[in-house]
DNA sequence: ACCGAAACTTATGTATGCATTAATAAATGC
DNA sequence: GCATTTATTAATGCATACATAAGTTTCGGT
């Protein structure tokens, strides 16, 4: 089955990279030249190059010549043209899964991780709620089963991810996004279209709001 | 202001190559190994990959390993895809546009095209026709002003570009979605944002509907 | 003729080299 | 001491080289 073939060093430069930048162990707004980054992954430029190229498709970072990568830093104004398309995406997405009548083994990852969510936040563990939430997105694409919606909505998580760490402990305990969570997976088993989009859509309306508040009034208008 | 930097050798890849998948010179299907590619265009492998990447990234080839870069297919399950995006995107950010109260200068351009489609269906002129429709949605995004969203929805009008090409003979000439764009110009105007949405899906559903009924019924299954 | 194995060819992944040119540091004139 | 100009350093864009491995052909055995 799977064509196991040796990762590439591009992909290993890849994944490295997305992950360092992903959890702010490479800060926004960082500038480093590639021979540097070469010389860290313990590679040559050529792969370091041609992950890099990838890396800026998805946003992440800028290549700025002469002056190295930088990674890109988060602003609120990219969270709002963020936000905008989730908002437009995801419910209708939603509620395309809901229109296709999943099963309940169909919906059973996405029970899974609600679970997850409500658990977390019983115990007080942002990072597992953060992660069971993000789960909760990307499996719900999965489902829904547009590849293209699927890989760019996923490319926006990625690019919000950084974003939501840092404000994530300066928020309130996300109670209400998880019964929202919880509402919408019980509309999606009932197949009800309408009510899917509307509660996804409030969703993604409220959960911007709040991002964005928090970035306004701490003043990460720049990283 | 425009920073006049010498057009690098992957810029040049990257536009040639680009159109001539676009255009069907390159047409769907066809695989061809880097070297020759290379050749072709008179440079070295190193800047003809990078560039590949990012034809890859937008969604117009593949890179099959050890067999070349393979012109993607048109297949109409793609286009399903792609529409249903563009039914989501579209007409909330032209409602977003209308609500944003837009001078009659800034509809200009948007105007120029209307009218361009009027006069070239008149002229029984279909290739200027796709263009002026291509531009008058191009432009809107534009307006719109979100960034990523115009990134993105441009990436796939480029990857549906090469079906309607094709499909465009086969189709009755496009009367209605003429009409459309004038009464969509028209919302905008007035700054009437649901109607607007209103009249944009409904747009983007027929036309996804025409051209899916021609691919289908001429069997471009995978071509 | 047909199947399989060995030899060969070619594409890819990656490293390395190098000219160009931007960024930075040093040096000069005011 | 400050603003320029010149020298130095170093990053990038690209070409080239090469080992590896996938395809392809040739060849031999049946």
């Amino acid at each position: 089955m799977g064509q196991r073939v040796r990762p590439t060093r591009v992909e290993d430069a890849y994944a490295r990279l997305k992950d360092e930048i992903r959890t702010n162990r490479l800060p926004p707004g960082l500038q480093v030249p590639e021979p540097e980054i070469a010389m860290r992954l313990g590679m040559s430029r050529t792969p370091v190059r041609e992950a890099l190229i990838r890396l800026e498709a998805e946003g992440l970072i800028a290549l700025a010549p002469r002056r190295g990568v930088r990674v890109l830093p988060i602003k609120a104004d990219d969270m709002r043209e963020i936000y905008e398309i989730l908002t437009s995406l995801e419910p209708d997405a939603a509620a395309s899964l809901a229109g296709s009548k999943p099963s309940s083994d169909d919906l059973a990852p996405l029970e899974q991780a609600t679970s997850a969510m409500e658990l977390a936040l019983a115990d007080g563990n942002l990072d597992a709620w953060v992660e069971a939430d993000d789960r909760f997105h990307r499996t719900l694409l999965e489902l829904q089963g547009n590849r293209r919606l699927q890989n760019f909505v996923t490319a926006l998580y990625d690019q919000a991810h950084r974003a939501r760490i840092v404000t994530m402990q300066l928020r309130e305990t996300p109670h209400k996004s998880t019964k929202e969570h919880r509402a919408i997976l019980r509309n999606l088993q009932l197949g009800n279209v309408e009510e899917t989009r509307r509660i996804f859509r409030e969703h993604r309306q409220r959960a911007a709001q709040e991002l964005l508040g928090i970035l306004d009034k701490y003043k990460f208008g720049q990283l």
